[in-house]
DNA sequence: ATTATAATGTGAAGAAAATCACAAAATATG
DNA sequence: CATATTTTGTGATTTTCTTCACATTATAAT
């Protein structure tokens, strides 16, 4: 039966992404070595949750020597995959489609979208470097391009058929922008983002913020009026 | 001091616009009353766990009855504050920009823009419904429209710049799509989306579903030699 | 009206994640 | 070379999150 696939990112993951973020910038920056504590600042956390994490991962420094920047690095490339080439594809050029489409980060990181997909035979017009194909023609790109991941930019409506299809075709992993839950068998891997929600929620922690200090100030203003 | 923020959504949060979303759905197929296992099937929970999550946001139904969608949804309106307006601009118009400007979704939620900023006078010259003016207005148009949040959709270098002018315009809540994390006072709110990473994630997640359904194969072979 | 049934709401139990705290190891210093 | 210092790595502890389990209550059936 295809089910929602309950799939959220481990915390511990995006720290990882964190933390190789900011030794890529520290490596250009012509440093070398690294401490937990150096990369904790950089982040956000607490040392010891960055050991905690590479301890999880199975990176291993050295003690009092710190972290190797090139060796964790290439440790990290190990563990997300990044010594091979990943072919994409993205379905529905419209708006998002096509932004993401000319997203240069996703090369740099070999995320390579080899084609795109469009119902509108107009935006098949489209001249850029990825070519805009027929949605027919998608059994044709996934299997010559061997490709297992795929991005759904289509309008919320289509979005489940077009994973249906995606499925069907061998697709094993899903970044969805579509606000709409999909469903997949459980082995497909489908990572529902929704741009709305985040953005509502930090209408919502804001709320929350300005709430909190305003508590503290009336706190404040009682523990005054006490002298 | 100026410092990262470390700000994750609760996952209990996710978790309730999921509800949401698929309220809103129930609503529309004309469902008036809702049970919290109704809702654990369209999200990929447990019933259990909508209801802890119900709870937590002082969210109360009525026993054997479930719950009234309409009640159900009144009360998040509340949660979320969508019963005001929320005026939002958006720095960087570029292809994100641009297409986050045009997406209507933000609008039906509340969540209006009501300017964009870049420093590109030719995209000053774009034509929509949305005005495009240089960042030297920001203060103007923030103050006018009283401006809280803000989108940054500028390049990874300019980020940490505009995010540090917003702050000094007030500015309480960001959302930024640059891969940089923003340090900000830590009264506001930063929501760092990196799109990127969400990718890679996929990626990684659909490795390890690949391995481990390997070494359940594996184990397969291996009881079926027992035998 | 009484009884049976079905769903909620929440303490208790269990699991997972984060923090603490300190022994072990590597480097620096004298 | 011995000692001091610094940082790692990881068990122990605490906190947070999830699942379990069941008393409670609203509705339905008889
Ligand atoms: N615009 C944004 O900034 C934004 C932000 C977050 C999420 N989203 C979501 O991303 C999706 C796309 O948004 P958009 O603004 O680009 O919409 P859009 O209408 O501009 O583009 C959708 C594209 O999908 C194509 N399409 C429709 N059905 C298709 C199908 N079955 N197969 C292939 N292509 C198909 C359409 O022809 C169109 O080109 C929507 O679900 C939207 O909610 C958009
Ligand atoms: N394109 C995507 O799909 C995508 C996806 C995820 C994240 N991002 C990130 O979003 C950001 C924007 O990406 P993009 O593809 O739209 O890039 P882009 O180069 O197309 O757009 C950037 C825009 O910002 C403007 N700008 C630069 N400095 C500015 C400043 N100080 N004030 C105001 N405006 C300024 C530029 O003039 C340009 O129009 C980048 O950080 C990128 O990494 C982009």
């Amino acid at each position: 039966m295809k089910k929602i696939t309950k799939y959220v990112i481990k915390n511990s993951l995006k720290r990882i992404f964190l933390y190789r973020a900011c030794l890529v910038r520290l490596k250009m920056m012509g440093v070398e070595k690294v401490f937990s504590y150096t990369l904790a600042n950089e982040t956000g956390v607490t040392s010891d949750q960055v050991r905690k994490d590479f301890s999880e991962f199975g990176i291993r420094g050295n003690k009092r020597g710190g972290y190797e920047i090139d060796e964790l690095l290439g440790k990290m490339e190990k563990i997300f995959h990044r010594n091979k080439d990943h072919n994409i594809v993205l379905i529905g050029m419209g708006n998002l489609g096509l932004a993401l489409s000319k997203y240069q980060r996703f090369v740099q990181r070999n995320m390579n979208i080899v084609a795109t997909f469009d119902i509108d035979p107009f935006k098949q017009k489209i001249r850029s470097d990825i070519p805009v194909y027929s949605p027919d023609r998608m059994k044709e790109i996934i299997d010559r391009f061997r490709v297992r991941i795929a991005i759904i930019a289509v309008p919320e409506v289509s979005a489940q058929e077009v994973c249906d299809d995606l499925v069907r075709l061998g697709i094993k992993g899903i970044i969805n922008f579509a606000p709409q839950l999909l469903k997949a068998p459980p082995e497909v891997i489908v990572n529902n983002v929704n741009l709305c929600d985040e953005l509502e929620s930090v209408i919502y922690y804001v709320h929350k913020q300005i709430k909190a200090d305003g508590q503290k100030n009336i706190e404040l203003l009682y523990r005054d009026m006490k002298y």
